[in-house]
DNA sequence: GCGCGGTAGTTGAGCCCTCAACAACTTGGG
DNA sequence: CCCAAGTTGTTGAGGGCTCAACTACCGCGC
């Protein structure tokens, strides 16, 4: 009845399961040791820091970093303690708060951003030949659309 | 000076960051519903059913688990709460002790496989093609080898 | 045998996340 | 207009993880 792994499968899920953990943990302590941030806080800024007035809604926010509206809503409160980011009233919509990415939460990005681009590079693009990115790209996508197809691809 | 990523590459990172999240969340929230307990105790009742008389230092399943003995040594005090697994002192080493999967562990274990193996399946290998699988080991084996570079390849 | 560096495992504080409950607001149908 | 159903965001409790400090023990060199 039930589809059980085979061997081959049962290492390569092994193998993704322990690379995957290995690649995320690393980068995560590193940016904990380098920024005093944890992965999540930095994309968070990211985001922020790539929209319009780097402000963005609250929900939008959430879906963009895969957060759930409870997890988003500890950061940010966490991320304003820091002085990294700000709440600010919706204006079209009385339930709605705007998170707004401050000037010094901005700079404390762009410090972070080197260092952490540089663990991405060296620890997954470097170990991989053009073809494996393309093909990760690949699998990506695929796992993306049946797992949340609504996000878009870019 | 920073080698910075550019379009493509970024798209593969966030596809390859929100997918692999997607698909560990998915999986760990299955397990939690299903099976009450998180991925990762899961995995250690997986490790000490494979072993000799079901029994492991606490270091080796540490390793086993890509876990740290911190880590271990709270989710060990728990499982045993629950009762599915027992310390036991080591008989060679008096520093040491013995994690022990117990029967009523090992029952736990047989009534969540079925269920975890099929979101494994379903939500992963139903969703590539047999290419796309031996591409994704071969990539995760090239991770490791960089990242953990000790682990066993099976 | 003694002592010292290394190893095994645990502990507690602090942080982050999940889940469920909740308050405040919006929207659309009658 | 009004209310019911849905949406937005927050909260607090509880669980799991990290990190650093600690105890206990091993084993080697002298």
């Amino acid at each position: 009845m039930t589809r059980w792994l085979n061997a081959d499968e049962q290492r390569t899920w092994r193998a993704f399961l322990h690379s995957s953990r290995a690649l995320f943990d690393t980068l995560d302590r590193e940016l904990q040791r380098d920024a005093q941030m944890p992965h999540a806080y930095y994309e968070i800024l990211v985001r922020l820091s790539e929209a319009p007035e780097r402000t963005m809604r609250m929900s939008e926010l959430a879906e963009a970093t895969s957060s759930s509206r409870s997890r988003l809503s500890h950061a940010v409160a966490r991320l304003e303690e820091s002085g990294w980011v700000r709440r600010k009233d919706c204006p079209t919509d009385r339930r709605g708060q705007l998170a707004v990415l401050t000037e010094y939460g901005f700079e404390v990005l762009v410090a972070a951003a080197p260092g952490h681009v540089e663990g991405v590079r060296s620890h997954l693009f470097d170990q991989l030949t053009p073809q494996q990115v393309a093909n990760l790209r690949e699998i990506s996508e695929a796992l993306l659309g049946h797992l949340d197809p609504e996000r878009p691809l870019y």
